[in-house]
Order: structure tokens, then C-alpha cells, then sequence
DNA sequence: CGAAAATTAGAGCGTTTACTCTAGTAGAGG
DNA sequence: CCTCTACTAGAGTAAACGCTCTAATTTTCG
């Protein structure tokens, strides 16, 4: 593995405990390379960050494209949350720090939004999916529908903070499980109970087994 | 108002358009004071923060508040969660940048986790006495009622930064109604339609009204 | 008024920041 | 062996940081 490559693991390391704070001599100093080293690889500070945002988000869209899909099983509706809890998780810095991040520069806050705002649609879609098969009494308006989803975004994105810097944790399985029993609540009325059941199942399955794309 | 008080306000002010990071020459400058009054007024920069962080808790704790009655009117629930909305939009930038204030202060991470806990904890009393009152069809087990408010923490504290960070919002009334309705959607499935009816006609009357506490 | 106290301004301190620059090493191809 | 390219180290820069200090000003009160 090479520098650059390190660099990048060591940033979302180090931020992801820190904070998006963490200067350049913080992070050499932590990779055990000489600072000046940090600009052969990346224009500036902010280049590695806008890699890993990058990284996020090609990880997360990924796992959350079900275009092609007419109808979206159990199995892969929990693969949607259960794959988004691990990726939201791995880069969770990105968002614990997010008003720093894209106050800090131009380019980034097109970037994020960009990326927050195709989350979100996939995250409609996927719910406009499930909702037809599990055809459930409870109706949904379309604007209902969006606030539904960006409140989904919001413990997605949301619970990894809330768990480091409230309660405290130190971020294992344990935390990411948690994660998902907090959206799995918010789902739970707005499908029926068969459906419901089957991701449920799925999705303890699916975290038990060791993410797909590491090599 | 004294500098003090302009201090204070110029802080939250500051912090909630850029971060937590405003250093103390921005914010001096901001004010139109000289760097070097701030430390007349305040042993170092993290005391500013610190004295903002307690104005937060005890303004939401009052709100909250509901120990003293035995079952919770309509009124008062939406009471608590419209005052709520009010309260963590004009401190934002506390959750918007928690994890760069808790990395930065030990005793800040202290009174932030203990603030934290003892609103979802009243958050729990005021949803246990709400639900007596709506006697719902929909249980929910004492973990998922934790689940419950820490989503609805998540939500409260999460909209302003998702407002203002992902969709370039310029945090007016506007955006503060649609936290509500965020809220409100969160609720929804766990009261009974009358109490739910009655909460959302009282929420939007009472966010019509100016705030009481405002002298 | 006049003295004491409270408040303010602003120069300046040491440290840290992101970043640049130059000297130098390691390995591949000829 | 030599040279070229990829890469690394580390001293050094200007600016910004939180903060201290002193002198001046304003306010308070006898």
C-alpha cells in the first residue's frame, strides 16, 4: 500500500476520532511520515478530504442503487440499510463535521449537498419500492414521504455522533447494530408486518456476515 | 447589554453561520470590540462556549420540564416539543459542531453528555405520559422507547445542520415549521388520532406565537 | 468635583497552522 | 554503471491562533 493510500486511511482514522480538525502535522505525525510529504500526494488539506467525500459517496450510491429494480425484495431493501450503516459509519466524520467541512470551502459544499441530495432520492425510491409491495394501510403524502427520508438520513447519518459524543462508545459492531434497531424502528409502521419481518430477519443475516466489497 | 451579554450573543451568532472554529479575533472583530476584551469578560475562549452550552440546557430543560404532572394534555406536549424546535435552533451550532467542541474540552464533553441525557430522558417521561393519555394500539418496549427519543433528539438537533449544510437554507421560520413537521411525522404512528390532532392544531397555534421567555 | 473601580483598546507574546522548497533516496530500464 | 522517474524528509515561511499585558477611558459613588 502506498502513501497516498495511507494517507487516506489515516485521515478518515484520525478525523473520525477527532474530529475534521485534525491538522497536517497531526496527521503525518500519526502515519509516521514527514508533513511536507502530505503535499507530494495531495494539492492541499482540503484534497483529501474532498477524496474520502468522494469515496463516501461512490460507496454509499452503490449500495443504494435500486433503478433497476421495478419492485425491491426484503432481501435487497435491507441490504440498502444494512450496507448504508457500515459505509455512514466507516466515513462518519464527514458528517459529524459537515458544517465545519463545507464552511471551510466552496467546491466541498457543492460536493456534499450533491451527494446528500442523491442519498436521499435513492433513499425515496427504494421506500416507493417497498411500499408497493408491502402495500400497507398507512398512506404516505409525497412530501410525507421526502421528510420520512431525510429523517432516515438524519439517524443514518446522525446516530455514529450521537454515540461517540453523547453516550460515549467507541464505535464497534455493537454501535453500528444500534444503528440499525434505530432505523428499523422508523420503518416499522409504514410496512406491513410480513415485509417488516423479512427485512428484519434479512438485515440480522446480512450483519452477520462480513461486508462484500473489502478485499 | 454590556459587552458581556454582546459577547455571548456575537458568539452563538458567529458559530451558528461558520462553526464552532470562529476564533477569537473573528469573533472581536464581528462585535466591533477589541480581541483583548474578551478576556476581560472571560477566562479563555472555551468558558464562552461553556457559559453558552449551560444557557442551552437550562432554556431546554424548562421547557421539557414535566415531572410535576401525572398525565400530559395535548398543550403541553406540543408546548415542549414547538419550544424545543425554538430553543435548539438558536443554539445550533452546539450539535452542528459537537464533536469539534467535545474533542476539544474535557469538562465540556462532560456537560454536554449530561445535558444530552437529561433531555431524552425527559423527553421519555413526556412520551410515557402522552401515550396514557393516547392509549394507543402500537407497544413499544422500554428499549424502543429509548430508541424513540434518541430518534427524535436526533431529528431536533440534526434538521438545523441538515437545513443549513445539505440544503443551503438560511434558517428562518420557515425552516423551523418544517422541523416541526419532521417531528410530527415521527410521532404520528405512536398516538392515537384524536391526541395526534389535537397536538398538531396546538403545535401550529403555538408556533404562530412570539416565544414567552423573549423580554 | 475627585478618587476608586470597572471596563475597554490595542500592541505584542509564543505557538501552531497550512503550505513551500530543496536536498536527497529507491528502484527500473538501458 | 548511469539516468530518469517516483517518492520522501525536513527545514523554513507567512499568517493566524489563543492569550497576556499595560495604558487609557468610562462609570460609579462618596
Amino acid at each position: 500500500m502506498g502513501n497516498r493510500e495511507k494517507i487516506i486511511r489515516g485521515a478518515i482514522e484520525l478525523m473520525n476520532a477527532r474530529g475534521s480538525a485534525v491538522g497536517t502535522s497531526a496527521l503525518a505525525e500519526h502515519l509516521g511520515i514527514s508533513p511536507g510529504n502530505l503535499y507530494y500526494h495531495f494539492r492541499n488539506r482540503e484534497a483529501i478530504v474532498a477524496e474520502i467525500l468522494t469515496r463516501c459517496a461512490d460507496d454509499l450510491h452503490a449500495i443504494l442503487d435500486v433503478s433497476d429494480q421495478s419492485e425491491i425484495s426484503p432481501e435487497r431493501f435491507a441490504s440498502c440499510y444494512v450496507g448504508g450503516v457500515r459505509v455512514l459509519f466507516e466515513y462518519r466524520f464527514l458528517f459529524s463535521s459537515a458544517l465545519e467541512l463545507v464552511s471551510s470551502d466552496a467546491s466541498l459544499t457543492a460536493a456534499y449537498r450533491k451527494f446528500s441530495e442523491t442519498s436521499v432520492g435513492q433513499l425515496k425510491l427504494a421506500l416507493s419500492l417497498a411500499r408497493a409491495v408491502a402495500a400497507s394501510e398507512r398512506a404516505l403524502t409525497d412530501d410525507d414521504a421526502r421528510r420520512f427520508c431525510q429523517n432516515m438520513w438524519l439517524i443514518w447519518t446522525g446516530w455514529p455522533r450521537y454515540a461517540q459524543v453523547n453516550l460515549g462508545r467507541d464505535m464497534d459492531q455493537t454501535d453500528q447494530m444500534e444503528c440499525l434497531r434505530h432505523l428499523t424502528l422508523l420503518i416499522e409502521p409504514y410496512v406491513t408486518p410480513a415485509f417488516f419481518q423479512a427485512v428484519s430477519e434479512q438485515a440480522v443475516q446480512q450483519f452477520a456476515q462480513p461486508p462484500k466489497t473489502l478485499a
